[in-house]
RNA sequence: GGGCAAUUAGCUCAGCUGGUUAGAGCGUUCGGUUCACAUCCGAGAGGUCACAGGUUCAAGUCCUGUAUUGCCCACCA
């Protein structure tokens, strides 16, 4: 019989065990399968770079849940795939073509896109091979991607469905502008900052008086655009003003003066100077007001012809020189510091500006109703529950959805333009001919749609709507969602009003938020600040399992973890830790053959063993529980528990010599120990395979050689009758436990080397307790290091002996010519000090007429039933004590 | 300016509906080459549960306020 290696090396087996996996096609999900469906849509990955270790975290709670699933009997399909990412991948396109010296332009746009495809196709097999190395159970027979052709053909449909449907419209507004990007940016793809900035008071002269009126700003550039003058029709200090006109400094426009409630009288001067074109309150005030709106911005964030002499500088740089010439001519009064908030683009950077332009935009009002109530009736929970505030507040004050964008990588947008007569037609195809005027000049729109505009399709385009397919039909709605909180509005929201739209049914029924993944020091990883750790290389040195079983146990739910390169050390070492007691029951099983459907004979199984089976079945239920509330650390922690203290620490210990116990006259018991050391632990490798697949199959394979070709991951997630519980025989094992802890905490105290083995003598106050022990010497022996074991109710104490006591026993150690009687003193007055400390607190507590008076019968009771067990122990304590006295 | 979260041992975190002497891992101290595992085993030290009030017989746990930190949202020029 072949030995597992002594060694747990990953890297001996976890591609191996993956290429086994996907030759056996066991992730694959079927359309036709009469079990029932389990669908989770991977959140898929930006095309922009490789994956990151918050990936690793998604990535692994989701193959966590579909593994548990699939073991559970359900028919799984997780279908993965990767993003486009617009805007983000087309800058990172464009900063590499930047170190060739080239800029997209000198591409040109047909040439760019390929050069963008060509990065897609690089970096797309490294993300999904990250997806394999990390041992995500993927189905990758459906691997997507935003732009392939189905996906394309769905955002299209959607398009041309919600412009028929009156919910894309094109419009003129002020819109964000980055001007290094050269495109519109949605108002969440802006990043707002608080910078040091300043607040320039100008004068304005009034037409036909030497009067003048002061106006606060904080871009003193756009005066160049303004068109009027706004105060509060409340302000008595300019009502007599409205209705006048003012001068533009420098370009000597005339501007009206009116009156807007939109003023605030309390801010800067309580006169606005009103730019229609390049501050969306204005342009509100603007079309309130009918004022022309005067655009002074080139898209390039230079000044056009309508700034006079200022045109061609750029406008930060005009500022500077605008505010010098109203210094020379006196029109500057103050400059005062002020805490401005930017909008910079989320991208490069730079700057935004508001900026007048033609966009193309969803009404988003009709489509936030059904995804509001989905939240409101419970059809969509999130995990933790608090984000649906957050989802809530989006979704109630959304605004109208701009979904151009000038970029060159992305969905065209499908909207045709006729050269001679000016019809717009929208559609699925190009139009040979104008429907208008039959002619056959037609250019589509240039612009690309919003990245999200492809993603919140995703849980449905991806299984081939607007087809009706079977997969469709069969895995959606997905079930359950994880992400971060970051794209709550821009994705997740959007997902679900997408699909009350088109589908009538919500995506999923959870949303699980996880944290973000920190440094050390709790900083936020990110690439650009070079802190990010990156998950080949910890599977590289310490094996995927360490990483995602690391991941699990340490990632707060809801929150977000800390993590440096050691905590991969706790996964490593539970991993070696599982590796090794596989290893030591392996090599004690004999001729004993171990099968995958294996069964105990209860008859024949002794207290230790159906003591584990106890312990199983409760760590089981636990799991179940926790799993099903998406509680996944405290799921692994569970399991991480029984495995190494139950199992390990405790059980394999107890039962050591009658695994290895090779006299015919043992046979029997031995055979039972190594079954049921056999049954446990296959139930561990079946508890443990969502969060560690890769060792557990490889252990799996190595404990049943004659079934190597069966896999773990097909196998039904184990389940234990209640009737396996048993609460006597806990509480009987808890005091083998505690009395073995006495000893060694003793023995240890009075430096006695375990290699000693001293003899244990137990008084107990009860003869069951004492026949339990005697019954079962060889488990209390084990677990206490200790040698003979003798237990009775009238044991006498030996002299020269160290003591303990334990709820319901005393342990006497005789230490004859070793024990320091100083040192065993000094414990037992410790011991005792504590012991009085806490009787002093019961004490109190029970002298509390109030307590006694208003606490429920049966909290007084068990406060009697301490403080009484206190205060024997304290006596024997006490007793103890003296009887080391004289020596 | 609003909202949300967090604040428990040196560090990272558990502690569910208020009631056994507040737990784990890492780190630290001491002791261990017992033939599964030194990626291990055993023992110990270490906490006024951010602060201030309140509710209650009883508060880490509920309420109010404060402070600190983090995140999200926000068109006052």
């Amino acid at each position: 019989m072949a030995e597992i290696p002594k060694a747990y090396d990953p890297a001996q087996f976890e591609n191996a065990i993956y290429e086994e996996w996907l030759a056996k096609g066991i992730f694959v999900g079927d359309p036709s399968s009469k079990k029932k469906p389990f669908s989770v849509v991977i959140p898929p990955p930006n095309v922009t770079d490789v994956l990151h270790l918050g990936h690793a975290l998604n990535n692994t709670l989701q193959d966590v849940l579909i593994r548990w699933k699939r073991m559970q009997g359900f028919e799984t399909e997780w279908l993965p795939g990767v993003d486009h990412a617009g805007i983000a991948t087309q800058v990172v396109v464009e900063k590499n073509l930047a170190r060739e010296g080239l800029s997209r332009h000198d591409l040109g746009r047909e040439k760019f896109v390929a050069r963008v495809w060509k990065w897609k196709e690089e970096k797309f097999p490294q993300i999904i091979n990250q997806l394999r190395k990390i041992g995500c159970s993927c189905d990758w027979s459906r691997t997507r991607f935003t732009m392939d052709e189905g996906l394309s053909r769905a955002v299209t449909e959607v398009f041309v469905r919600l412009y028929n449907k009156g919910l894309i419209y094109r419009g003129e507004r002020i819109v964000n502008w980055c001007p290094d990007c050269l495109t519109t940016l949605s108002d969440d793809e802006v990043e707002r900052e608080e910078v040091d900035s300043f607040l320039y008071y100008i004068r304005y002269k009034l037409k036909g008086r030497d009067e003048y009126l002061a106006v606060a700003t904080t871009r003193p550039e756009t005066m160049l655009g303004d068109t009027a003058l706004a105060v509060n029709p409340e302000d008595e200090r300019y009502k007599q003003y409205i209705g006048q006109t003012a001068i533009l400094p420098i370009l000597d426009r005339q501007l009206r003066i009116i009156a807007d409630n939109y003023v605030d009288p309390q801010f800067g001067t309580g006169v606005v100077k009103i730019t229609p074109a390049h501050d969306p309150n204005d342009f509100e005030v603007a079309q309130r007001h009918n004022l022309e709106k005067i655009n002074i911005l080139n898209r390039d964030g230079t000044l056009n012809d309508n700034a006079g002499k200022y045109s061609g500088l750029d406008r930060l740089d005009a500022r500077q020189k605008l505010v010098e010439e109203l210094k020379q001519k006196g029109y500057l009064l103050k400059i005062e510091n002020y805490q401005l908030i930017s909008g910079t683009c989320y991208r490069c950077g730079a700057v935004v500006e508001p900026f007048l332009s033609l966009q193309w935009f969803v009404k988003m009002k009709p489509l936030a109703e059904p995804a509001i109530a989905a939240v409101r009736s419970g059809k969509l929970r999130f995990h933790p529950e608090h984000w649906v505030k957050t989802y809530l507040h989006w979704l109630e004050n959304v605004r109208d959805w701009c979904i151009s964008r000038q970029l060159w990588w992305g969905h065209r947008i499908p909207v045709y333009y006729c050269r001679d007569c000016n019809q717009i037609t929208v559609a699925g195809a190009r139009p040979s001919t104008c429907p208008g005027c039959g002619g056959g000049h037609i250019d589509q729109d240039e612009d690309v749609l919003d990245t999200w505009f492809s993603s919140w399709l995703w849980p449905f385009s991806t299984f081939g709507w607007p087809d009706k397919t079977p997969e469709l039909e069969k895995f959606f709605p997905t079930r359950a969602l994880f992400t971060a909180s970051e794209i709550i509005y821009l994705w997740v929201a959007r997902m679900v009003m997408a699909s009350y739209e088109f589908m009538g049914v919500e995506p999923f029924s959870d949303v699980y938020i996880h944290g973000t993944v920190r440094d050390a020091n709790g900083i936020k990883m990110s690439k650009s600040l070079g802190n990010g750790i990156d998950p080949l290389l910890i599977i590289k040195n310490y094996g995927a399992d360490a990483l995602r079983a690391s991941l699990m146990l340490v990632t707060p739910e809801g929150q977000d973890p800390s993590i440096s390169e050691k905590t991969f050390e706790i996964g490593r070492n539970f991993a070696n830790k599982l590796w090794s007691a596989s290893r030591f029951v392996r090599m004690n099983l004999g001729d004993y053959k171990i099968r995958a459907d294996m069964k105990l004979d209860d008859e024949s199984l002794e207290m230790p063993d159906r003591w584990i089976l106890s312990r199983l079945t409760r760590t089981l239920g636990l799991i179940n529980n926790y799993l099903s509330g998406f509680r996944f650390s405290t799921a692994a922690k569970a399991a991480y528990d029984f495995a190494w203290n139950d199992y390990c620490s405790n059980y394999l210990e107890m039962i050591k010599p009658r695994l290895a116990d090779k006299r015919d006259a043992a046979a029997g018991s031995a055979q039972v120990a190594r079954e049921c050391a056999s049954f446990v632990l296959l139930s561990i490798l079946k508890m443990l395979h969502p969060f560690m697949p890769f060792i557990t199959e490889a252990i799996w394979k190595l404990l049943l050689e004659d079934q190597a070709q069966s896999s773990i991951s097909t196998q039904p997630w184990p389940e234990m009758p209640l009737r396996y519980i048993n609460q006597q025989l806990e509480e009987d094992v808890g005091t083998i436990i505690r009395l073995a802890e006495a000893v060694r905490a003793a023995c240890s105290d009075l430096d006695v080397p375990p290699s000693k083995k001293p003899r244990v003598l137990v008084r107990c106050e009860n003869p069951d307790t004492a026949r339990m022990l005697n019954d079962h010497k060889e488990e209390v022996k084990n677990l206490a290091h200790s040698g003979e074991v003798l237990a009775s109710i009238e044991m006498a104490k030996p002299p020269l002996s160290a003591s303990a006591v334990i709820p319901g026993a005393e342990i006497f150690i005789p230490l004859e010519g070793l024990i320091d009687i100083e040192q065993e003193r000094a414990r037992l007055e410790k011991e005792l000090e504590q012991k009085r400390a806490y009787l002093e607190k019961i004490q109190k507590k029970l002298n509390n007429s109030d307590f006694m008076a208003n606490a429920p019968a049966e909290i007084i009771e068990t406060e009697k039933e301490k403080l009484k067990k206190t205060d024997q122990i304290i006596e024997k304590l006490n007793k103890n004590l003296e009887s080391l006295t004289g020596w």
